[in-house]
DNA sequence: ATATCATATGAGTAGTTACTCATATGTATC
DNA sequence: GATACATATGAGTAACTACTCATATGATAT
């Protein structure tokens, strides 16, 4: 049995990359094909195969499969509130984090 | 400048790692002095200083000296409650993330 | 000033991770 | 079946990260 702060910790890995974090939200308002997630991120089509298996691995996305086309979405959608709220608290003005986080 | 994605994601980062979630959990309640980290994780005193450094550097943790000692505590005490949130949605019965994270 | 306790730091290393390349698999059309 | 499009995968590599060791710094008390 895994531990709170092991699945926590291993989520948080997951979505610490800068590929992944723009895979997610390109596909946070709707699901999307392979083709349209390479568009919109303007990754290579092996860079963004690489990451959506990292995050289907991690369950942080699911498939779902239409004729020729891969479509990927959000397992659970309220991620994307955590994201905000956590953006949120790190943009807030006056936090002690903005600066450093400036560079 | 740096942004919005690229910010969460070194945020991600920093509190995608086992230890470093552990002392975050540690000092949430209240802030705590190098030694007593050191106690309640059971990690060793170097261990401890390196991953505080981390958690310095991206401003999630603050300090304040007092006398020999050095208290640190979360720069932004809402973090918990995102910590919290994640945590539920991953935790929550049925999820699909719950199965694979279990190993 | 020396000894002791509390904490930080630089350098080295083993293990991990992101990325690319080449190739494979699956689906549809001809 | 051959071709074309959509997507996945295995292997290799360079860069990064977590960890340890030895040592340094800072504060207090004697």
């Amino acid at each position: 049995m895994v531990g709170r702060i092991e699945k926590l910790a291993k989520i948080f890995k997951v979505l610490g990359d800068y590929n992944r974090l723009g895979i997610v939200m390109v596909i946070s308002k709707a699901s999307r094909t392979v083709t349209e997630i390479i568009n919109a991120t303007g990754m290579s089509q092996t860079l963004v195969s690489f990451h959506l298996r990292v995050l289907r691995k991690a369950e942080v996305v699911t498939t779902r499969r239409e004729g020729p086309f891969i479509y990927y979405s959000l397992t659970n959608p309220s991620l994307m509130d955590i994201l905000n709220d956590l953006s949120h608290i790190i943009n807030t003005a006056g936090s002690e984090m903005e600066k450093i986080l400036e560079k």
